[in-house]
DNA sequence: GATGAATGAGGGTTCATTCAT
DNA sequence: TATGAATGAACCCTCATTCAT
């Protein structure tokens, strides 16, 4: 009899409400959260290979096993933190390309927003991670040229179509290369993990002094 | 000095023939070449951790032993390699900085040396492997910044400063972010090696766009 | 008997059907049944250290902690398929052994009931399971020999004697070894669980050649 | 200096014969010997899937790795044991076989070959393992069976045919079923494993009375 | 020096068993 | 009772490193 009511309490733990649905799924889910976290941490830190899922269970306050609950295998649990931590920011990015304002004021937002929710988040890492790993996995690499790359290309595309139109920019060149218009912030992620301890970098700045020069501001007289 | 001597004197025991004293060393040489070309191409394959030496020892032709009478471990042997392939090239592209010609024509000159002497060398790898592995090798990436980059970047700002003051290039962001030139750059290696199958770039027109930005070039009028 | 009471009580609170009071002991029986069955296959296909659980618990309908309810662990579950599916045929098969009729047909008789409720059945897979994994279940052996072998045993040179009387066989030798007796059964078994596919083998006409030649009949004149 | 004299004292080890060819190849022989050895010890002990190799190789004296430099994986070590151990005795049997003595003489030659050169080395326990382990190792069973199995039954229908034809013997179902001629020994080796504590089995007795039956000899008036 | 067989620590993965729900 | 998520010991296999030859 003391059984049913201890569950029964914990269940809703004092609540006047409907008891959860699930705790366990929601325990589940948490679980789930708490490795793909604690893995991007083991994997940035050591690299994929290096890289071991015992730390990752520890770091994740679950069992070895646990993890295999969740994630095929190391291959798959590494896709997935891609995936689940890239896939959101997309939509977000392709909304602020959507806006209707000055592209220079455009510009100066996605700045703000790659250095609020990516460099200022694990999202640095995980680019990281791509540029690192990406060469041995192939359908990571895929993935996120299909799901994130090209889309945030199409995005830039349209937006430097409407800025030469509009006389806001003059480099034809940046249709054919939008790589050049994304190369600063990538190169700046690789700089802050390897060079920030000798000279450290503003990214910020940095990006803004890029766009200044795609703007075609600042110049001196 | 002894030890050549000790050995020719052991091997030719016997024999009329005097062996040239520095076979064994250049034996030795190749050897230790062999060796590191063959452990660029393998890490470069598979990333630091996951290479085997076994497999560069295939590579190279030598047992795996031999491997180590000619570097301490596998982290050494990797150190050497970036050592040992990046350091003249510095040399080179500080003598071509030193030219007194317009910086059009330098920035030019310099990204033909890039495309050929980097983009398709085994020297793309070798930076790549430094973006790749060089968090887990402080040491080298200490190594590639005081010997490698630190060089170049005295020489692009030596360069920035004096097409600022002859009125050859109008962005004084460039002497703080010496990265903003050379972004595309990497951005290019980078993307070849995981996205070109998708999307192939044509680097040297990229590099050659990006100057034309860089110098206010090819604008829409 | 208090545990099916409170059961019940909590099952069917507050409705006015009464269950029937062996409901709960019916389906608890039939799950057992169904787990024994599931794990004979899984057993069978994998071999007892290879089987899992749970592909045991699949199989079965059951959750993997279900089987624990049941059994104590994974080897009482394995003991406990051989208990349960061969004891009856004992019984049997001693029937038949005291049919008062010619020992000929006696013999044939028996061969039928082999075919038909060992080889046509799963019993030929539990004799294939002691055989292939008894030397790890001393106990099992122990049940084994002792509820099936050692009856069957005793029948066998009971009737054996019996025959030796009555001139219907006259191979005394078989009183000490009744294994020569069985020796071809046991054989046809392992016989189609590893070459039938080469060299398909008929059984029944196996086990009859072999009364031929213990009853000495079908010789070349 | 001591060095190079203490290996050739411990080569050619105060011998005055030329030095054994390659001493590290005999080594490498033997602990190749040494794990087949004890990976059968094991795999009798344990069976297959429930055997360590950690526990082999501490057996057989040699470390875990160096398991896997003479075979590439643990199926490929069973499979050995097998083929290492099975093959040879088949030319033995054969040529016991082309004797050209009376039948009856000739199968007590082979009962106390069975005896000797299986019942009593650790064949018996790998002809027990492909019992217990073929239905896993299909390939196994097929090498068994085309190398092993139906190499000796040619043999048997041979002699059987040849027994015939002389009146040796006289029951033509055996060129049908050789089969029943090698059953006894097959049930033993399952005997011995199984029930030998409980009911102790003279073999070459046992092997023996068979022979009588087949031939027709001791029987009762 | 050169070899490559041998080593053994280490890591990914599996799976019998437990236990909170 | 029944469930199935969680556990963690165990095991196969790899590979950097050593060392006798």
């Amino acid at each position: 009899m003391a059984k049913p009511i201890r569950k029964s309490v914990s269940r809703s733990a004092g609540r006047g409400r409907i008891p959860s649905p699930s705790l366990r799924a929601e325990k589940s889910a948490a679980r789930r959260e708490a490795i793909l976290s604690a893995a991007l941490d083991e994997f940035s830190a050591r690299g994929f290979a290096a890289a071991r899922l015992d730390d990752v269970a520890k770091r994740a306050g679950v069992a070895k096993g646990t993890i295999y609950l969740h994630f095929r295998d190391k291959d798959a649990l590494f896709q997935e933190i891609v995936r689940s931590m890239m896939g959101p920011l997309v939509g977000t990015l392709e909304g602020v390309f959507r806006a209707d304002i000055p592209l220079r004021t455009l510009a100066t937002q996605v700045v703000d927003l790659f250095v609020r929710e990516v460099f200022e988040t694990r999202r640095k890492d995980i680019i990281r991670l791509i540029m690192t790993e990406g060469p041995r996995f192939p359908k990571l690499a895929e993935f996120y040229y299909r799901e994130v790359l090209s889309r945030i290309f199409v995005g830039i595309r349209a937006l430097t179509q409407r800025g030469l139109e509009r006389g806001e920019i003059s480099h034809e060149a940046l249709l054919r290369f939008p790589q050049l218009i994304a190369a600063p912030g990538l190169v700046a992620i690789i700089w802050i993990g390897l060079f920030d301890r000798f000279e450290p970098l503003d990214v910020r700045e940095l990006l803004r002094a890029h766009l200044d020069i795609l703007f075609d501001d600042g110049r001196v007289p």
